[in-house]
DNA sequence: AATAGCATTGCGTATAATGGAACGTACACG
DNA sequence: CGTGTACGTTCCATTATACGCAATGCTATT
């Protein structure tokens, strides 16, 4: 048997003109994997996952490990290590609006009883960065740290809004909108229209665009300048956002997210 | 044996074989350094901390933006990116308190009016994972994500209160106290002297031991089987502190520790 | 007892990460 | 206005180094 070409994967020349050194971009797909596992996750199953050697994802976790990014359980399973918790809070630090994101939630989920989210523009998508459960939780409010697209949610549509048309294409071409409901905004023209509504009453609707079931309705947040710098919402089952009243509960928001300003 | 004694350390050629991928240590490293950066670092700055060479820097931090771990500002300088929160978000979902830990602190930072911090035993050390900031702020309190050390937190101490003796001196021996403040306990037999008063009275009280002229008071938070899961404290300025009453601040945060279990 | 799947170690090889040198640029200073 | 410095970046030769195979010991499963 002797040594034969490369494998090359069946499928041939694999991409890995990408930039960077493989080592550290094959590590950091693997806390990437990892991140996304529930539970922990052992050896063989990530080096599946992200399709690397056994012995190869051993050496890269080894190297996590040996800065705290992962750790692992008594049984060696891996776990993400509290490393990337310390380095995901410097993360926030950097945001301008983190320090009073929480407080604003949690003002605006108490005076409205809903599930209220603060936003940040991110790489074409909404990053939440503060959540605050209304006393009618529904269970199904976003975590912290997770993304949406900005075509589906209030406060992508309410972002998307303030930007000029040209920027807007941009971003839905970077991030081209997919059917998650009958009620998502799938085309350019409607959603340019639907922007011109946003603009006119000062707030979005998330109109049962992304979840069955569930509205939002959100808002721009500026700084003292005037300067867009995220995003407020409120969401809630539709019947009971639409029997207190979309008109009345936006006009909540966009209160809630001009008092910020100050 | 033959041999000398001496071994591997008289000519220190073994600088760093420390385990694992060099260039996947080093753009760890790298992130770890620029999460220290108050202000977006350029690439030689961030070369200069790490010690490398601004051409190996330079490919490291690329293959880190490839995946989104730090991004760039139109000047070039490097930031951490928002890859880094959403990882670091998922963490604290692997972490059992961390849904209830908000709340927790928040309702104790209303009753008390102090700051009040929950945080968890980790690596041998408090990682704080929930800061409520009270009525009255003194704008020092630690932002979650970073980490105190167990001697000189009440939360360390209420901590360390449970667990055996042997335990005790191991976190302690892997990470030394240092005189921090006049307070700070040092030897060994102070501090499990200290631990028995934690252990008689139910909650710990870090006396100006880690900052001179703050107090904190901290107890354990226990999960519904009585399992111990991170604790609870509040922190102020000492002369108010006393003004309140020690004891009976102790009683309150005593009472919002059990108050959890349910 | 036998098998299967797993984590881990050692090792030779070819890859791939490295740092020197050089280039272009921006800015500071004389 | 020219000179000098510090920086980011590209290119390239070199060899250090990360890789994957094969083999080992382990645990769980049949």
């Amino acid at each position: 048997m002797a040594f034969q070409p490369a494998e090359s994967e069946a499928t041939g020349a694999q991409r890995d003109d990408q930039p960077g050194v493989r080592a550290v971009i094959r590590s950091l797909d693997l806390l990437v994997e990892l991140s996304k596992w529930e539970r922990p996750a052992r050896l063989s199953e990530l080096a599946r996952g992200v399709d690397l050697h056994p012995t190869t994802a051993l050496r890269l976790l080894e190297s996590l490990r040996s800065r705290g990014f992962v750790s692992q359980t008594v049984d060696r399973s891996y776990v993400l290590g509290s490393r990337t918790f310390e380095i995901g809070s410097a993360f926030l630090r950097n945001v301008s609006i983190w320090s009073q994101a929480n407080q604003l939630a949690e003002q605006l989920a108490e005076s409205t009883g809903e599930t209220s989210s603060v936003g940040v523009l991110d790489e074409g998508q909404i990053l939440y960065i503060a959540i605050a459960r209304g006393q009618q939780d529904m269970g199904i409010a976003s975590a912290p740290g997770t993304r949406h697209p900005l075509y589906c949610t209030s406060l992508g549509k309410a972002i998307m809004a303030e930007l000029p048309a040209a920027d807007v294409n941009g971003l839905l071409a970077q991030d081209p909108p997919r059917r998650l409901t009958p009620n998502t905004i799938l085309d350019l023209s409607s959603m340019q229209r639907e922007l011109n509504e946003v603009r006119s009453v000062g707030y979005a609707v998330d109109n049962e665009e992304r979840t069955p079931g569930v509205v939002c309705i959100g808002a721009v947040i500026r700084d003292h300048r005037g300067v867009q710098v995220g995003a407020l919402s409120i969401s809630g089952p539709a019947v009971r956002m639409r029997e207190n009243g979309i008109a009345e509960l936006g006009r909540l928001v966009v209160k809630s997210a001009q008092a910020f300003s100050a």
